[in-house]
Order: C-alpha cells, then structure tokens, then sequence
DNA sequence: GTTTGAATTAAACGTTTGTTTAATTTTGTG
DNA sequence: CACAAAATTAAACAAACGTTTAATTCAAAC
C-alpha cells in the first residue's frame, strides 16, 4: 500500500490517539475529527480500522532489520557490540514508542482482528540476530554460557516499556519533572541502566 | 466495600475477560452474560463498569504489602533476602496477572476514568522497601553503588511482563507447548533469570 | 470543453454501548 | 402472617460505535 501525504497524516493522528486511549478506546469519529478529514475517509483508505492500524505498524516497522544489520556489523569487541545493539534498540523502540504500545497492547488480546504475521515474523528474524551474536561472543569465551539467551529480550525490551508505562512514576523518583527531559533520560541513564544490566550478566568474571 | 459471594463471581469473571479481550474490549452484557447474571446487577453492586474494575483491583491488591513485609523479614544474607523478595514478587504478580495486566493497561491511559491513587501509593510503598534493602546492601559494602536503584523495578517486572505478554512467541523458543507448564516455567526458568540479572547487577566483583 | 475516475461530503445504516427504570420476587424480622 | 428492605428482572434509554450509501466536487487526460 503507498501512502500518500494524507494517509500519512491521519496515520500519525491516529497512532497518538490510540496510543492516548487505546485502540478500542478511539473512535474513528475521533480520529477523523483530530485530523480533519471526514469520517468516510478512513474506511475509504484502509477499508476498517482494524487494517488501519495494520498500515500503521508496516508503516512504522518497514526498515528495523535493514537497521538492525547494519549496527550488528560495527565495528568494536563483543561488548561494544552488545552496546552498540541495546542502544540501536532503546531507541528505535522509543521513537517508535506509540505504535508498540498499541501493538503490544492488540497483539496480547484474545479476539484480535488485527492481522500481526509480519509483526511476529520480524520480531523472530531480531531474536535470531541477537542469539547468533551471544553465542558467537560464547564460543570465543568472551560471555557466560550460564544465562537464557531468550530471555535477555524480555530484560531489555521489558525494562524500556515498564519504565516507559510507568514514567510518571519513575521520573518523580529521579526528579525529573519536565516531558522534554524524558527523551533525554532515556537516552542517557534508561539505556546505561539496561546496558549495565546485560553486560554484567554476560560477564565470566564473577 | 464488603464482598458476597456473588460479587466475587462477577469479579473473577471480569478480570479474565479484561483480560483476554481488554477493558474497552470487554462489554457489562459480556461480563453478566458468562457470570449469568442480570445486566443490571452490575450496576447495583458496583455503581458502574469502571468501579467494578476499582473494586476488583482493591480486592486482588489488599494483603501485597503484608506480605511483602514477611518475606523481606526472612533470615538469610543480602544476596539471599534478594532472591526471596525476587520470588515473592514474581509469585505474586504471576498469580495476580490478569488484574495486573487490565491494571498496567488503564493506568497508562489519558483520558481515563479509574481511580488509581490507592494503586500509586502501594507502588512506592513497595519501592520505599526495596531501596532501604538495597541501601543497606550497599552500607554493608554488599552490593555496588553503581547502580540506578529505581531502574531495577522495571527491569524485574519488566522482564515478567514483558515475557508474559509474548509467552507464546518465548514458550516456542523454550520448545515447551503446553499450557500448564508455562507456570512451571515462570517459577523456575524466568525467575531463576531475573534473579541472577539482578544478583549479578548489583554484585562488586566486576 | 468534455469525459472519466478519484476524492470528498453529509447523512443514514443497523448494532452495540453503559446505565436506568419500574415492576416483581426473594429474604429476613417482628 | 405481615411488613420492610434487599435482590432480581425485563425492558427501555439515549448516546456512541464502525461502516456504507449516494450525491457531489475535484483533477487530470484527451
């Protein structure tokens, strides 16, 4: 589906609003109304609001892997590699944050009707990325063979996300009271935290 | 508010289906319809939807801190109490997740219309507890001082989150399929996880 | 300038939503 | 049994939902 200028706006308005309120908790009438463009639109563009937000995750999601690679093959020992990556992923899932949110959000229902194989196909495609890069730093002794690979997604994605659903209630604890600050704090100390994390864990040194 | 019998039915239906399908997701008609019970009743009890939801979410939270108290009271050195308090937490919430997942779900809504300020205040009770054992970890010359004691909230919880929310897409990579043994796996694999992450993390010997 | 297909509109579609009503039944008390 | 309060019911409420219709405007091609 190519997506004109329009498409892209309502896309945008869309994508806050249900990351706002959720997707069930959105009406298209809002939705329409917030962007400006009648109602009628949406259903003539997407066909529903379901296949809404699936133009809005391929909208958003097309590019992770090319950008995935491309960090993989920096330069740097393992470590730095592992940095480089927790970095990469902090923050693609960051600026993407409205949409993961939705689609965490959907993806966890029972009833869904929103179409998620592409989403699940990448979300393997980066697990096999990652697995390949520990085992490789295990085979050169370089990281401890005693943790669950699998599981070190679930610590760096998990801890972005609770923190992140939770922000209001982690920034008072650092006393960080202005929203332009989040970006910053999560570049900085969110992403050291979780690097810290990972790489102590992988660590043979104790 | 004092609870029937009847009232606790409704709830117990209710949070598995907001569960499963969201609050938004999940209609009074639904909830009435599988608790076979009249429309109406909801009202009666509970004055509407979203004081139902308060009402659960009281009744699943009431006796956390109590308990939390007990286990960090253990006998046991500091690494030993974390791995108590690790347990205890993961126990709880595991056996708590449906109402934590409609929980977590509405708390990071705008516009939303549940009252939370009993929910807030237990979360940095049980924040209030952890810092003060890991500061006097870290008195004793324990446990490091580089670390962001309010980070390892999200990434305990996080990463049980985080898992719970994809158990499908992580119990395939684990190669286990059956349903039943997902709570097995939480108690021993994920918790074994999370607490070497944190053990490691806070450990002075790297 | 005319034609054609896409874009846009206001209005209406039938459902479903959460809540309330008013009547009835059940329950417990004197 | 008689009475009062609580519990339960079917029905109705207005409002909001996602989607569709049919008519109209717009833009580009010939």
């Amino acid at each position: 589906m190519d997506l004109g200028e329009k498409q892209i706006h309502i896309l945008n308005v869309a994508e806050k609003l249900f990351a706002k309120n959720g997707f069930d908790g959105t009406s298209v009438r809002q939705i329409a109304s917030e962007a400006d463009v009648n109602i009628a639109m949406i259903s003539y563009y997407f066909g529903s609001k379901e296949k809404m937000l699936e133009a809005l995750m391929h909208y958003r999601f097309e590019g992770f892997r090319r950008e995935m690679d491309k960090v993989m093959s920096e330069e740097g020992d393992y470590f730095e590699k592992i940095d480089h990556m927790i970095a990469f992923m902090i923050k693609r899932i960051h600026q993407n944050r409205y949409v993961y949110k939705v689609a965490n959000s959907e993806y966890s229902k029972q009833n869904r009707q929103v179409n998620f194989e592409k989403y699940v196909a990448q979300k393997i495609e980066n697990y096999k990325l990652i697995e390949a890069l520990i085992k490789r730093g295990q085979q050169a002794g370089v990281f401890s063979s005693e943790v669950y690979i699998p599981l070190m997604i679930p610590t760096v994605v998990g801890t972005y996300f609770h923190f992140y659903y939770n922000k209001k209630f982690f920034m008072t604890l650092f006393e960080v009271d202005k929203e332009e600050d989040v970006d910053d704090f999560v570049y900085t100390t969110l992403t050291a935290h979780i690097q810290q994390t990972i790489k102590k864990l992988l660590s043979n040194e104790n």
